[in-house]
DNA sequence: AACGCGCCCTGTCCGC
DNA sequence: TGCGGACAGGGCGCGT
């Protein structure tokens, strides 16, 4: 579910109130969220106060007193939500861990599919396991120069380039999709095909629709939810995503669905043809 | 080595 | 109404 937009929208909603907390308990309710055992996870989470809230590609970065990390990965339904006051209605159904934080706050984990995780990492562990992520697609590293160098360097179909993390972190299905149609991009391009000029549209499109779709809080498909949660509001602004059948904004032409790598790619066939 | 595929899991929707 | 199949924002591990 949640991409770069959904991601940084948590991100700054936690980022105020989160900060100064301390996690006074965790419980966890679905041991399979972690990658150790959930004894070892609470206690090395317990009375550590809480730094700073960040993101890095799709994961939200909680650092602790300590240096170390708490990463939070959402997979496709995961939701992080932050409760201001101690909570009288019923735990959510698809509740995995609840942190409980000082001042009477809480921060709960909620995942119905359960192909989130939560990760402790050590902050030389973090250093190292942030170098084999991509660069951000906001970042001032990426340029030009360094995409369109990135990409002769694979033959992989364009759709697959942009959803591998270790190429450039943050985007996901639907913003590819949505990218690749602002360029005129096949999605089944092979990403050392591209020209220049191409390269230059597609990093330009990724750009543009990231920073639109924060803007509108993300995109609410089913499950996605903002920290206070709340849905996203870009749903109504995606050109092809989800629309096959419907008319290309730009050409009326029928939008396509096609199924590559066991995910769906939408686009124009017309103003994204296959052979330029 | 890089790439493509199957699978992890639950819920919803659609056609029969 | 019930039931099987397809599909959903991600990412890992395997085989080639």
């Amino acid at each position: 579910m949640p991409e770069l937009p959904e991601v940084e929208t948590i991100v700054r909603q936690l980022a105020e109130p989160l900060p100064g907390k301390r996690i006074l308990d965790v419980s966890v309710h679905r041991a399979d969220l972690l990658r150790e055992p959930a004894q070892a996870f609470s206690t090395g989470l317990q009375d550590q106060e809480i730094l700073a809230v960040t993101r890095r590609g799709k994961n939200i970065l909680l650092t602790l007193a300590d240096e170390s990390h708490l990463l939070v990965n959402l997979g496709m339904t995961g939701q992080l939500l932050f409760r201001p006051e101690e909570p009288l209605d019923d735990p959510p159904t698809h509740l995995g861990v609840r942190f409980l934080l000082s001042q009477g706050c809480s921060l709960l984990y909620v995942d119905i599919r359960r192909f989130g995780h939560l990760l402790r990492y050590s902050r030389t562990d973090w250093a190292k396991e942030t170098t084999r992520l991509g660069p951000e697609p906001l970042g001032r590293w990426l340029n030009e120069p360094r995409f369109f160098a990135a990409l002769s360097t694979s033959r992989a179909p364009i759709r697959s380039w942009l959803l591998d993390q270790t190429r450039v972190s943050g985007v996901g299905n639907i913003y590819a999709a949505e990218a690749l149609f602002r360029a005129g991009v096949h999605p089944r391009r092979r990403a050392n095909t591209l020209t220049t000029d191409e390269s230059k549209a597609l990093l330009k499109g990724i750009r543009k629709v990231l920073r639109e779709a924060i803007r509108a809080q993300g995109t609410t498909l089913r499950d996605y939810r903002t920290a206070s949660g709340d849905r996203g509001g870009f749903g109504p602004a995606l050109h092809v995503y989800g629309r096959a059948g419907q008319e290309c904004p730009n050409c009326k032409a029928a939008i396509e669905r096609i199924v590559f790598a066991n995910r769906s790619a939408f686009f124009c066939p017309h103003c994204q043809p296959e052979t330029p």
